[in-house]
DNA sequence: TGGACAGAAACTAAATACTC
DNA sequence: GAGTATTTAGTTTCTGTCCA
């Protein structure tokens, strides 16, 4: 193996293939960054060959450490098996390759505050150009001072942050009016004449939630809708116990709104499971879960809370201040109304 | 004169060696 | 023991040299 050549224990570099194509790291260099520099079609063959037998692979870190301008950009969630951050994920590594050749590190804060503490100050260390974060609101009393003062910190090194959800952090925030999800989600059951109504919270209360629960109860308070709140926890047991607790509570309950994107996944299983049909017994409306929505069946009617233009937000915004460009403004982004098949009408 | 290439400096920050 | 100097990592880029 062409491995060999290299020094034992570490992945070949530029040195390792100058030595093996017979040329000098300067002109191995410049074959490998395929500009347009003059080299000899031989030498270049050669360099090439000798890249190929090494594996070799730029290290980016060097070249971060020659160049000065790191690409890389920290993004922290709240926890990897809940399908919102999933999105978050997806949108957020799908544009900085797309457009801003940024390389996004995913770190997974399990819903764990101190985690996020910890993640924050290893990708400081690694010196990212940007950190989003995606993940907060869990447990904010008891860390986040001690967040503010890392993020203070943080920021005078250079670091650009910003948030994708509803923070007491003074970065700029990219996510939509959640107070007007809550209200288009509630406004969709009630104009499809549902007057009794159950509303799953998702696991954790948190800013957004609080802020959707406002939208939701202040249509629900002006149309005289009778409604109950339950918290479904997390995972379909949870949602499963808890749509059993609104039912018990009003058998005559005829819409439920999912508030979260992992109490979507679980809800029209959920109402199954009580004996119930969607939407024929009852009608689901939920805010977020763009894709589980698209793929049940029948597919939900659900308040599109535009992930995409969120996460495209913040990285524009990272580069931008990067860049020394003019950063474009943090949301808030509207949320729109995605007809699915899960409301019918009562009237 | 200019194309093609080699040599060496520079970048950052931690580890190690050296001096007082 | 404290403080300072040197070395190390891998890559980019500037400058100098050679040759047709």
């Amino acid at each position: 193996m062409g491995r060999d050549n290299a020094r034992k224990g570490n992945a070949p570099t530029l040195a390792d293939i100058a030595r093996v194509a017979g040329v000098s790291v300067s002109t191995a260099g410049r074959v490998m960054r395929q500009q347009d520099w003059p080299v000899d079609e031989e030498l270049k063959k050669r360099v090439l060959q000798a890249a190929a037998e090494l594996a070799y692979v730029p290290n980016v870190m060097a070249r971060t450490l020659r160049a000065g301008a790191p690409a890389l950009v920290g993004l922290v969630v709240g926890n990897m098996l809940d399908p919102y951050y999933g999105e978050i994920a997806e949108a957020v590594t799908k544009h900085g390759e797309a457009t801003n050749k940024m390389l996004v590190m995913v770190c997974n804060m399990q819903r764990d505050p101190m985690l996020e503490l910890d993640y924050c100050r290893r990708l400081w260390e690694h010196r990212v150009a940007g950190l989003i974060l995606a993940g907060g609101g869990f447990d904010q009393f008891s860390h986040n001072g001690e967040l503010l003062d890392l993020l203070d910190r943080m920021e005078r090194s250079g670091v650009v942050i910003t948030t994708l959800s509803p923070r007491d952090i003074p970065v700029p925030a990219f996510c939509i009016d959640n107070e007007e999800a809550g209200r288009i989600a509630a406004t969709d059951l009630v104009g499809h004449g549902h007057r009794r109504i159950g509303i799953l919270t998702g696991a954790i209360q948190n800013r957004v939630v609080e802020q959707r629960l406002s939208g939701i109860r202040s249509v629900f308070s002006k149309s005289g809708v009778d409604y109950r709140i339950a918290d479904s926890g997390s995972g379909a047991e949870w949602a499963i116990s808890s749509v059993g607790h609104l039912f018990d509570a009003d058998p005559d309950i005829t819409g439920i709104v999912a508030v979260s994107s992992a109490t979507s996944a679980n809800v029209l299983h959920a109402v199954e499971a009580t004996g119930r049909t969607v939407p024929d017994d009852v009608s689901v409306v939920s805010i977020g879960g763009s894709m589980l929505g698209e793929w049940s069946t029948p597919k939900l009617t659900r308040v599109d809370i535009a992930l995409d233009e969120c996460g495209r937000g913040a990285l524009d915004y990272i580069a931008a201040r990067v860049n020394e460009d003019d950063a474009p403004v943090a949301g808030p982004y509207l949320p729109r109304l995605i007809r699915g098949g899960s409301v019918t009408s009562r009237h």
